[in-house]
DNA sequence: ACGGTAACCTACCATGAGTAAGTTACTTGC
DNA sequence: GCAAGTAACTTACTCATGGTAGGTTACCGT
């Protein structure tokens, strides 16, 4: 009897992209990125490794571009959610909320964001820093509406200070499994927020 | 003629322990963790390969080794700066300036505290905990001393917030490159004391 | 001098990133 | 409908590098 022949299907070059994009995040988020094999997210997309190297050049350009993908859904959240309030602060604190909402929803492919360190250091510097701007720009729009013709300087540092923040406590919740969305915003509101307070424009 | 012969010198188990963590933090530093390799490492103490997994165990055993090495300097530093204190306030200011002090004189090699990301999953993740606890750990009692008596789980959330924002504010500053570490000390206190300082015991 | 041990090296394996070249499924003009 | 073109896909490799087995040599204690 013959067994089915293999019915190589072949698919749109979009939709192949996304679909190693998921496998690719879940394989380097259950792995991390080292350890996870470009093989083995062939094989979960029903694909040879070649096909990877067509659409993303490099195990790198994989782990960048699945980056860049969970980092611009995570600003379309928080900018949502920031749209959404009445006043700075609470612009400020919704933004936070959705930060770790979002975190939450993702699962375990959280830690994906942080894996950018792994990059090698000059080869993709310039969209890691793209990246990169994407969070602390949007950051330091939301400080500039608040304390308008402040010192820009100051604004940017602030706005690296309240990502860095943001990141560590999220790896931390993410840790210890027992603090709330609600708790880690109002720990990030409580220290930060009356500092913010103070920055006024010289 | 003989070309003078190889002379192995051979050198004590301690001595060569700190040659390869010299050697391996400026490859690691120069090169990033994946693109080094440990052949690198090797030629650049004068020794071949196997004498590294003899020592270190594995390429990740020896990013770890280097990364302990740099924070428990780093440890010392701050732990003397917060010493020399007068009051919390310049306690605290002296240790984010002393922090910042000591990435400048490690030149590149500062990049290395972050790579720690780079370790797989799940393998050597206690030693990571311990290294991360370590600083966190620090800042706490930092903290505690300032606030006795406050709630443990929020000076533990705010001790993250703290090494979080300071590394992120670190990284910036290293790509900037013009940004004094005075400055940088300013920011990270003006943003961040005044949310201590509301802090009592509840 | 003379074992014994610990530092060290040569020579190898295994895995996984990356690629060249050919094959097959779909599309488009006629 | 049907050929020709093209884009997705595969097989079958190369090559760099992490890691190791087993032998060799410098040093230390007696």
């Amino acid at each position: 009897m013959q067994v089915g022949k293999p019915v190589r299907r072949r698919v749109s070059r979009a939709e192949r992209e996304q679909q190693i994009l998921d496998a690719a995040s879940t394989v380097f988020a259950e792995r991390g990125y080292q350890a996870a094999s470009m093989d083995a997210v062939a094989e979960r997309v029903g694909v040879t490794k070649p096909v990877l190297y067509d659409h993303f050049g490099s195990k790198e350009g994989l782990l960048l571009a699945c980056i860049a993908r969970a980092r611009t859904e995570l600003l379309e959240v928080t900018t949502k959610a920031a749209g959404s309030a009445s006043n700075p602060e609470d612009m400020v604190r919704r933004g936070f909320r959705a930060f770790f909402d979002f975190l939450d929803s993702q699962g375990g492919a959280a830690t994906l964001l942080y894996e950018e360190a792994a990059t090698p250091i000059g080869s993709a510097a310039e969209a890691v820093e793209g990246i990169r701007n994407q969070q602390t720009g949007f950051v330091t729009g939301l400080l500039n509406a608040q304390a308008p013709g402040a010192d820009a300087l100051r604004l940017e540092a602030y706005a690296q200070v309240i990502v860095g923040a943001s990141e560590r406590l999220a790896l931390w919740r993410g840790r210890r499994g027992d603090v709330s969305a609600e708790q880690a915003t109002e720990y990030l509101m409580d220290l930060v927020w009356s500092g913010l307070g103070a920055t006024t424009p010289r």
